[in-house]
RNA sequence: GGUGAGAUAGUCAAGUGGCCAACGACGGCGGACUGUAAAUCCGCUCCCUACGGGUUCAGAGGUUCGACUCCUCUUCUCACCA
């Protein structure tokens, strides 16, 4: 008995780690005590994009979070919005989406799949669709759904708000965007939704459809905080070029980890470490009194994420690879190959090797001292390459070998 | 629908007839220092085998020896009024 309630107590601590916010937080305990009490399972709902998945680590945060509910018992509810994809979640800045065609969203699901259960466990996720429930809706039922909501306070929301007063167009339809995705709490009967605090707007709306639909419950809400990309500032993400993708190369993955702030590294360590938070504050400690490098820290971080997308080998290897390339200043065992005809103008020859962009960029890495051959620092702007095989260099990370014919 | 303001390099933002490939800031890149951390300092930041040449300042025309700067039209954004 006593064993079971430290246990109940572990798995909620474990729950709301670097959670923004937790609305209805008994339910959620509630939850869990029936499931370790009488092993009663509970469904736990996440909404994604259908568009193409390129899946980063600040994804990843909030599939980890659905991953520890899966230990406790969770059903998760994968929910692909391929309806609600056609609107666009007016969340944010958000231009009007293009629609994606049938076999589009199928493609993307797959590769999702692919991506999401190196984390999550598919015996315990189903992969649902809303178009499968909101196109049955028809117009009479779409209808209904918009009574139970008001414009009013459909303008209490930040971004609303600010363009209503601003004059900037709102769309109707995008009014209806938070009632779909609501409605499909309703649908689901979810238990828990889980989502970014950007989201909290649309995760409530499921709450107040449960109850406006007499469902019998009202889905607790869970929050996580969006993570900051390599820069430490802005969030993640694609566009910003400040991500860790879960695709990337091992050796990528493991640099990118340990190109981040030390700052930053706690913050990672929070979010997406499978380490208790016991053991990260000891870390801390450590590094605060001197007994442990940071260094040796953020190390074993790029370790542990290298390897949950790769393997324990890889991950080790990237390591031993790091260090030869940067602590002891070797070449990289692999570099890509090039084939040129010679002689060829050096300037030229980085172009071709794409590690410069032009041969204007050239010139002045050169003339900075940023271009290597084998190891060699060069000067000489006007340098011609003979044949030959060599290594060029520009800066610490841009390598190719080339054989000059 | 009416009136007014604006569109400049990755972003913000100067420049209002030649001194402009275009101040500055941020970002980015490179160098030094390091732990490929942060902080700091320095340099670079349209293209071209380059003390020169070529394309740029929303788009198309025009005025001028010469335009990012003046004129006309077009497109788009924003503000105020209805």
């Amino acid at each position: 008995m006593k064993e079971r309630e430290n246990m109940l107590k572990e798995a909620l601590r474990e729950i709301q780690r670097g959670s923004a916010e937790i609305i209805d937080n008994q339910r959620i305990e509630k939850l869990l005590s029936a499931y370790f009490n009488e092993g009663k399972s509970y469904t736990v709902k996440a909404g994604f994009d259908p568009t193409a998945p390129d899946l980063h680590l600040g994804h990843t945060v909030l599939l980890q979070k659905l991953a520890t509910f899966q230990k406790y018992g969770a059903t998760i509810q994968f929910l692909i919005g391929d309806f609600t994809a056609q609107i666009g979640d007016p969340t944010g800045k958000s231009a009007t989406r293009k629609t994606l065609s049938a076999t589009q969203i199928q493609e993307n699901a797959k590769s999702y799949k692919e991506q999401v259960f190196k984390i999550l466990d598919s015996e315990k996720t189903e992969v649902v669709f809303n178009s499968e429930w909101i196109n049955p809706l028809g117009a009479s039922g779409m209808l209904s759904l918009t009574t139970t909501y008001n414009v009013a306070r459909m303008l209490e929301r930040d971004d609303f708000d600010k363009r209503y007063r601003s004059g900037t167009s709102i769309s109707i339809s995008e009014f209806i965007y938070p009632l779909l995705q609501g409605y499909d709490s309703v649908h689901l009967q979810s238990d828990i939704e889980i989502g970014g605090t950007d989201q909290k707007f649309n995760l409530l709306m499921g709450r107040h459809l449960q109850r406006a639909y007499e469902i019998g419950k009202e889905q607790s809400v869970l929050m996580m905080p969006i993570l900051e990309g390599l820069d430490g500032v802005q969030k993640m993400s694609k566009s910003l070029n400040n991500y860790i993708g879960v695709a990337d190369e091992p050796n990528d993955m493991f640099g990118k980890v340990l190109s981040i702030s030390d700052e930053l590294m706690w913050r990672y360590y929070e979010l997406l470490s499978s380490k208790t938070l016991d053991e990260i504050s000891m870390l801390k400690i450590g590094v605060n009194n001197g007994t442990i490098h940071p260094k040796k820290v953020k190390e074993d971080l790029a370790s542990e994420i290298t390897a949950r997308f790769h393997s324990q080998d890889e991950a080790k290897n990237a390591k031993i690879e790091f260090d030869n390339v940067h602590s002891k200043s070797q070449i990289p065992t692999e570099i890509d190959e090039f084939n040129l005809d010679g002689p060829i103008w050096i300037a030229k020859a980085l172009v071709e090797c794409n590690i410069s962009p032009s041969t204007s960029q050239s010139r002045r890495d050169i003339k900075q001292g940023a271009v290597k051959i084998d190891q060699e620092k060069v000067f000489d702007e006007q340098l011609q390459l003979e044949a030959g095989e060599y290594v060029l260099q520009v800066g610490k990370r841009k390598f190719a070998k080339v054989r000059v014919s």
